[in-house]
DNA sequence: CCATGCTACGTTTTT
DNA sequence: CGTAGCATGG
């Protein structure tokens, strides 16, 4: 089925009556221009032709795109339909939306093609799926579904599974899907890098099950579209056409084959806006290409690069901060935020030590206290963390204390067992072919189809490269199978059949109802003893609630599949918790950045795995973390953390040396008496300057503004006494081999010396890292 | 078929 | 240290 070229036949009268009067109003001067300063304008008003925003964080950039879709709908550039609008998130989807709608009223109805990536390409797909090997009820698989079908090919290949864990698969062919490669693209030595050699055989095996199993995943709602555009011209043409303006949002978290996508659809009219921002791109690891928006002006001769650098979010102080720190990144673009500093210079941010995680945890919710005494609201606050089990010591503290806390981007709704199977009933009856969803609850609740039943079945689809439902009906009709199992797989068919035979006639929801009903699913877990059974129905209801929303069955289930949380208004003053990558996009007057510390943040594991980009992506992680805060911003650090089972000593992560020193003050919180000292007086940063091999220019700027605010020291509270390193700073010099005494690892000797830090080998504890003012001689 | 015990693993995660 | 996934035995 080719699309219908240009179906502008549905946009309400009103609609376009309005559209009239808006010609008229064009015109005039445009009420929504009012207020945007010159650059954001200039963004705005740069209809035709290629353009590139560079929007710096707090720079007003949502308001940008959405005056800039205003404008293109109110001078009739364009009908809504002819515009294409993508996000990454359904959140800024549904926000871009929203504001629109509030902007112009009603013909944001028209904006069929405002939406992710993910679902303009699962929609475009769906439109031609014959020409991907599929039919247009395709199912969307998630990452589990996409793991276990991947499990499956490894096993059947006879590929031992914990030499070659499913995992990794998972990441190659991800990173290949990311990059636009179909199996018979990837480079061959690539290609052979699984497995000893199968990993290409292994991606075609896997993407051929998926064309048998009716489904796709998510990298596949990319990549079957672009390949779809690559080989018939006519189709790309279509919609070549069809969008006469394109508009990209977080264009700085595109991979190659977003890119890939973007770049044919636009070659017609080449009239598309990328608004993103290079000093913002943390999601490298899961394959965007900062380079995109290098390669941008180099494909698009002739694009307007606007620089959207005033800061409306922030502090000077904040700004200064976050500025200095992003300078020592050697790859970027480069823009330079400004506020209007007199006005607001606000406070440094503050920079506190702490004994260990524990105290740092403390220490944070006395201060989030006495924020509140002071008429902050909790919901205007937020703990940024590097990984999220950094989060546990704040959920105990604030369950210690009573403050009511949320965490953001935690489990999910969709991702729930019971949610999984409930959609896994309804995705089968949708879709019988959906392998996935069959194993999932063929025998769940108990129907007597254990493992032997399940692996013949198994063995036959697999035989007869078939699914296992239809394998199911070959083998209820044969002897195969013991009578009892027999009879039960025959009962368990029939009932899917019967199910699927009321999907025209009946409301969704109420099918649901009668599936989780009759299926006995509903009654598993009524017959449940465990703590958490009730609970479970409970959600099992709000599913059956949520369907509502949604006027088929299959629009409920694409929701679901690209729509993975569930909208929860919860507007209680809590106080935030979450890590900094869910932190992008939004903004708190006060955020708290614990855990700088060189091995959590920047993570090791960046570091040893991507080297310098690695390390410039965390950083800008840091940045985007302070620029998150509009009045003020505290960062910490602890001496101790204890990471798995074991303590670890840390040193301060660099980042802290990185910002410029007259934005920031070292404070004294009541119970940082342990590490202060190795900051304040140490000459840690210049030591660490002298020692590291790290420079940059930026480094070098942080050098330049190293003098520090003059501060008192802290007094040495009792309470610490012990924790605080008792040699005299002026003598603290260790030699090679020397016996010293840790606190919390013990015996030891020195085995190298690098200014300030010691490796040392711990009798007890092993080598560490230390700061040699936690030493003493033994 | 289920429960228990053992082992292995431990960064971030839009869709 | 805690958890999750798997193997093994009842």
């Amino acid at each position: 089925m080719t699309s219908d070229p240009f179906d502008l036949g549905n946009i309400p009268e009103e609609t376009t009556a309005r559209s009239t009067s808006q010609q008229a109003m064009a015109g005039m001067r445009a009420p929504y221009l009012e207020g945007l300063n010159a650059e954001q304008r200039e963004a705005v008003e740069a209809l035709d032709g290629p353009v590139l925003v560079l929007a710096g964080a707090g720079t007003g950039k949502t308001r940008v795109l959405t005056t800039r879709l205003a404008h293109l709908l109110a001078t009739r550039k364009a009908w809504p339909g002819q515009i294409l609008a993508v996000t990454f998130t359904n959140k800024a989807a549904r926000e871009m939306r929203d504001r629109i709608g509030a902007l112009i009223g009603g013909v944001v109805e028209g904006m069929q093609w405002l939406g992710t990536f993910h679902a303009l390409g699962a929609k475009i797909l769906r439109r031609h799926a014959e020409l991907a090997g599929l039919r247009s009820d395709f199912t969307i698989l998630d990452a589990d579904d996409q793991m276990r079908l991947m499990k499956q090919i490894i096993v059947a290949e006879g590929i031992d599974e914990k030499r070659w864990p499913a995992r990794q698969l998972a990441s190659h062919i991800d990173g290949w899907k990311n990059r636009g490669l179909t199996p018979d693209k990837v480079p061959a030595g690539e290609a052979h890098a699984f497995a000893n050699g199968k990993g290409g055989e292994l991606y075609a095996a896997y993407q051929a099950r998926l064309k048998v199993l009716n489904a796709a995943d998510f990298g596949d709602l990319l990549l079957e579209v672009l390949r779809i555009f690559q080989e018939h011209p006519e189709v790309l043409a279509d919609y070549q056409d069809r969008f006469k303006y394109m508009l990209v949002d977080e264009y700085q978290d595109t991979n190659v084959a977003q890119y890939l996508w973007l770049r044919l659809l636009a070659q017609k009219h080449k009239n598309i806006c990328c608004v993103g921002d290079d000093d913002q791109s943390i999601y490298g690891w899961r394959g965007a290409e900062v380079d995109n928006i290098l390669r941008f002006e180099k494909d698009f001769s002739g694009a307007k690069v606007v620089r959207l650098e005033r800061n409306y979010r922030s502090t000077a102080n904040i700004l200064g901060a976050a500025s200095g720190l992003i300078a020592a990144n050697e790859q970027r673009l480069g823009k330079t935020l400004w506020t209007e500093a007199n006005d607001n210079e606000g406070d440094p941010i503050k920079i506190a030590s702490y004994w260990d995680g524990e105290e740092e945890a403390r220490a944070i919710a006395e201060e989030v206290e006495q924020l509140q005494r002071n008429a902050h609201l909790l919901r205007d606050m937020a703990i940024l963390v590097r990984a999220s089990f950094q989060m546990r010591e704040f959920e105990d503290r604030f369950i210690n204390l009573g403050i009511p806390y949320r965490v953001v981007g935690g489990p999910r709704f969709y991702e729930r067992a019971e949610i999984r199977d409930a959609n896994a009933y309804l995705r089968l009856v949708a879709q019988p072919d959906d392998d996935l969803a069959f194993e999932r609850i063929v025998n769940k609740p108990r129907r007597g189809l254990g493992d032997v039943a399940v692996q013949t079945i198994h063995r036959l689809a697999r035989a007869e490269n078939t699914t296992l439902f239809r394998a199911s009906k070959m083998l209820a009709a044969s002897e195969e199978l013991k009578p009892a199992a027999r009879r039960a797989l025959a009962s368990f068919i029939e009932q899917v059949d019967r199910w699927r035979a009321l999907v025209p006639g009946m409301p969704h929801t109420e099918l649901a109802e009668i599936i989780l009903d009759e299926s006995g699913y509903t009654e598993m877990w009524q017959n449940d003893k465990s703590a958490d059974a009730p609970g479970k129905l409970e959600n099992l209801k709000e599913l059956v609630r949520s369907m509502e929303f949604h006027e088929t069955l299959a629009g409920y289930l694409e929701h679901i599949s690209l729509v993975m949380e569930m909208e929860q208004s919860d507007t209680a003053d809590k106080i935030n918790l979450m890590t900094l990558h869910s932190a992008k996009g939004l903004e708190f007057e006060t955020v708290f950045l614990p855990g700088w510390e060189e091995g959590l943040f920047p993570h090791q594991r960046a570091l040893d795995e991507s080297g310098l980009a690695g390390l410039e992506e965390e950083r800008r992680l840091a940045y985007v973390g302070i620029t998150r805060a509009k009045q003020r911003a505290y960062i910490s650090f602890a001496a101790n953390r204890r990471i798995h089972a074991l303590w670890q000593s840390s040193i301060p992560s660099r980042f802290v040396d990185e910002l410029p020193k007259h934005h920031v003050q070292v404070t004294e919180s009541a119970m940082a008496g342990a590490s202060y000292q190795n900051y304040g007086q140490s000459r840690f940063a210049q030591d660490f300057a002298q020692n590291s091999n790290y420079s940059s220019p930026g480094w070098r700027r942080a050098q330049a503004n190293t003098e520090m605010t003059a501060r008192t020291r802290p007094p040495a509270y009792e309470v610490h006494a012990d924790l605080v390193a008792t040699s005299d700073p002026a003598a603290e010099s260790y030699g090679k081999g020397e016996r010293v005494f840790h606190q919390k690892f013990g015996y030891g000797h020195v085995t190298e010396i690098d200014g300030n830090k010691l490796t040392v080998d711990f009798d007890k504890a092993g080598r560490k890292k230390v700061i040699d003012s936690f030493l003493e001689r033994a």
